[in-house]
DNA sequence: TCCTTTGTATCAAGGACTTGATGCAAAGGT
DNA sequence: ACCTTTGCATCAAGTCCTTGATACAAAGGA
């Protein structure tokens, strides 16, 4: 039992790292993951883990809370906020949109990107972000 | 001729001048707004309207010419690169592709994106969140 | 209630990024 | 060839962001 590691910082790239945790704790959540409800480390465990300062563990749970992905409680630890799966839909829109935006101000046509899209799902990922190495841990 | 306001920056915004005048040149460029061969204001000239130091244009028209936007030569002044135009294309298609990349690592099916897209594109331009950046440069 | 657990607030130090100014180098025009 | 035009390189200063340490506040358990 190796008190799993949960989530990796590379101090080398150029995002800071209450980023990199944010993002990847937002992946987990949006892909579920992480399941609604499961207890997150305290934020002392974590930045011992890590190696950070509280503080610097503390943003990236705030922000996530702000965005409604988490739900803390002083005393009580941070968990995933109940309806987080839920905002599958609301992420998928919220990218959608945004990807929408972009094309209209490229005086592309919906039809247009819709083609790219579907092309650049058929042609498969190249570029691959190493995924997260989170374990729950469970109680 | 032409005293057209080609770029305005607002230094009240949080996003940085040069990055303000990259982005707007680079849309012109990728929407046909400024044809190839176009040639631009020199970088002392724009500076002065802008009420902005040399370097910072110059900054600008770098990465620009970087991703194979512009073209500049000493004494020759900044132009918009021949294939630039036909960039647009590539620049479609690398939204696509991080915008399905992006769909995929939340489990979502090429039908469901498409989807959602499409939805995007009949809903217009409403609020525009900025929960996830999205950068058009490439290298 | 008392004590422990856990997130929050604050603030100073350090670093990264951006800007501005100036001199240099290369291309163009005559 | 000469001189002008124009982009590039460099470097110091200012600003903003991020981090780390510490003290505080709220919730939980016995």
């Amino acid at each position: 039992m190796s008190g799993d590691p949960i989530i990796t910082v590379d101090p080398s790239q150029p995002v800071p790292p209450y980023v990199q945790i944010r993002d990847q704790i937002a992946d987990l959540v949006s892909t579920g993951g992480l399941a609604a409800g499961t207890r997150l480390p305290t934020v002392r465990q974590l930045a011992a883990d890590l190696g950070l300062a509280n503080g610097t563990v503390a943003r990236a749970y705030q922000e996530l809370e702000a965005a409604g992905q988490l739900e803390t409680r002083r005393g009580g630890g941070t968990r995933v906020a109940p309806q987080a799966g839920g905002r599958r839909a609301a992420v998928v829109r919220e990218h959608a949109h945004e990807f929408a935006t972009t094309m209209r101000r490229l005086g592309v046509t919906a039809a247009e990107a819709l083609a790219a899209v579907d092309q650049a799902f058929e042609l498969g990922d190249s570029d691959r972000k190493d995924l997260t190495v989170i374990s729950v841990q469970s109680e």
